[in-house]
DNA sequence: GAGTACCA
DNA sequence: GCAG
């Protein structure tokens, strides 16, 4: 099940994305790279959380401790996000994993599965601050139809239940749609449970 | 042919 | 440009 629970308003956009500015201050974006290729995304990305999500080419996608280039542990997840999750994600342990995913230019991603966790009973909680994402969903396998939807600023987005493992991913971001974020784009945050039982 | 959070 |  996909489901929009709620739509942050514009103060609480704004305190969250101050959240995020400190996060990365203290934890920067940086580049990831696909397993064996080695290719970098077009996101960069950080985390916040005991456990972030991290890939690269060598030991591919995986969730670790530690910030990949700096080599300190991720700082931690705001509050106001676990009682966003506690509100809306109907599950009885906290999320594990903040992923913050950031959008510049041109930036895109392609179909996926979030399937590196040892837990899906919980659901994915996603918030969108800043442009507007085009976002695409589908089903369990490759070959299901997909279909599109807007993510504006202040979103969110819950994928649990039968769509929690659906293929995923954001086509482009429209420049311009939003004034939230003065160098323009888009920060996506995902809200995971990693590790089985609390 | 499998796998694919890239790229075409 | 956009769709798939």
């Amino acid at each position: 099940m996909t489901y929009y629970p709620q739509q942050l308003d514009p103060g609480a956009q704004s305190i969250l994305l101050g959240e995020i500015r400190r996060i990365i201050a203290q934890a920067p974006l940086y580049t990831p790279t696909m397993p064996r290729s080695g290719k970098p995304m077009s996101v960069r990305m950080t985390n916040a959380g005991p456990l972030g999500w991290v890939t690269d080419k060598e030991r591919g996608y995986r969730y670790q401790t530690t910030h990949p280039v700096t080599g300190e542990p991720w700082p931690a997840i705001p509050p106001m996000l676990l009682a966003l999750w506690n509100e809306v994600a109907g599950y009885p342990h906290p999320p594990e994993a903040c992923l913050i995913n950031y959008y510049g230019g041109a930036a895109k991603m392609g179909l996926h599965q979030d399937r590196d966790e040892a837990d899906f009973d919980a659901p994915v909680l996603s918030v969108s601050l800043g442009d507007t994402g085009i976002f695409r969903v589908g089903g369990t396998t490759r070959k299901s139809p997909t279909q599109k939807f807007e993510l504006k600023s202040g979103d969110v987005f819950v994928l649990g239940g039968e769509d929690r493992l659906a293929f995923h991913g954001i086509d482009r971001v429209l420049p311009g749609t939003s004034n939230l974020l003065d160098e323009g784009g888009r920060f996506n945050l995902t809200l995971r449970r990693v590790t089985r039982l609390g």
